[in-house]
DNA sequence: TAGATTGTTAATCGATTAACAATC
DNA sequence: TAGATTGTTAATCGATTAACAATC
């Protein structure tokens, strides 16, 4: 059973939904129809009330003595961040990274689809990188407008990270998955969303720093 | 000038550090003595006083009409974070993902270096990425614990995630830096790291699908 | 019925922002 | 001195956790 979702999904459910999925298709392929908090719970190593919380939210009831029906959650998680349909994406810079983002399968099933690459090294322009083109970065512009393009992977180097989002905007981009370690100055309609690795790291080596104090 | 630190830095706080590296590098660079905290947080979209917290909170003190001295700021940043020490890491599943992350020469400079990688396919043993060995997965306990190892970068498939941790673990990793989207049932002193890919941009795409709905 | 489980309201916690005093 | 800038205390905000009522 499904009811309306209240208001919109907060920021820290949005990003653990993507979490829930493959424990409840695994359950599903296992012949489960329902499963509880609990479960959930320990298997993603959560409280189990923030899991209420999260599928509640999402507009999925449980029931009392049973859990939560696991083919409506898969049903609502995927509506709800947009797996149904798939939108097409460049990345801008064909280095490691941005070879490796193109590599990856896995985003065709979060509704993401690199249709091709971008980068200056004359190399590299006119080869495949895992079947997809890489193209000329004189082109961008005109792809992105012709190919109607809403999302760039920006993999560049950093010193570049800026103007050339600047132009990926100016061209019709409106939205912005940032991998670059450069803090973006854009429009404020322009959707930015950054992949911190550095920061991450930060987190990890000063944690370490820390319990190596302890010993 | 420099005082004692407080108390701990907030987990906020450490994920910003590394972001004010490259710009206070910059100022230094351009024979830049001092810097205030509107200038940084203008460059760094950030607000100013959330940036005067930051700098307190890793024991620099700046000074009213100047700013903060650029060149304490470097070290004091540096000394948190652990930028001056290197620590060594395998990077475990020597995909796409794997080779882009050893490929990347940045993590010198913050304090992490790469050493080896790990995989099971025969083709892949024996070669080197970015002049990095690829081991056989069958030795990585052997040498984690010869080369005293104790970061180790997670890129194999979701399916096998835990259990190469699990065996990680135990041959004396401490820290994890997880890059699969496998929740890892790990003991408590384990250091877990994850870097959400799929969260990441289940927010870019909810966000991109609200402003759809404004249009 | 008893008990397992959901769902809601209140309390807590951490981080950011606002207000303003202190200082050079 | 005046004013730019830092630094601190209080208020706000969002998310998580705790407590407990509701339900099957």
């Amino acid at each position: 059973m499904v009811r309306d979702v209240q208001e919109s999904i907060s920021y820290s459910t949005i990003r653990r939904l993507p979490l829930y999925m493959p424990l409840l298709k695994n359950s599903l392929d296992a012949g489960q129809q329902s499963i509880s908090s609990a479960k959930i719970a320990e298997t993603l190593l959560l409280d189990p009330v923030l899991v209420r919380k999260d599928l509640s939210s999402i507009g999925v009831i449980g029931q009392a003595r049973l859990g939560f029906p696991v083919q409506e959650l898969i049903s609502a998680i995927e509506k709800h961040l947009g797996w149904d349909n798939v939108s097409e994406a460049f990345v801008i810079g064909a280095g490691n990274l941005g070879a490796a983002l193109a590599g990856y399968t896995g985003f065709e099933k979060h509704g993401l689809r690199i249709v091709g690459l971008f980068d200056t090294d004359p190399d590299k322009v006119g080869k495949t990188i895992s079947d997809k083109p890489v193209l000329d970065m004189e082109k961008l512009e005109g792809l992105v407008k012709r190919m109607h393009i809403h999302i760039a992977i920006l993999t560049v180097p950093s010193f570049s990270a800026e103007l050339v989002a600047q132009r990926a905007v100016e061209a019709g981009i409106r939205a912005i998955w940032n991998f670059t370690p450069t803090p973006l100055h854009l429009p404020e309609n322009i959707i930015v969303e950054k992949v911190d690795l550095a920061a991450s790291l930060a987190v990890l080596s000063s944690r370490l720093a820390a319990s190596r104090l302890m010993v």
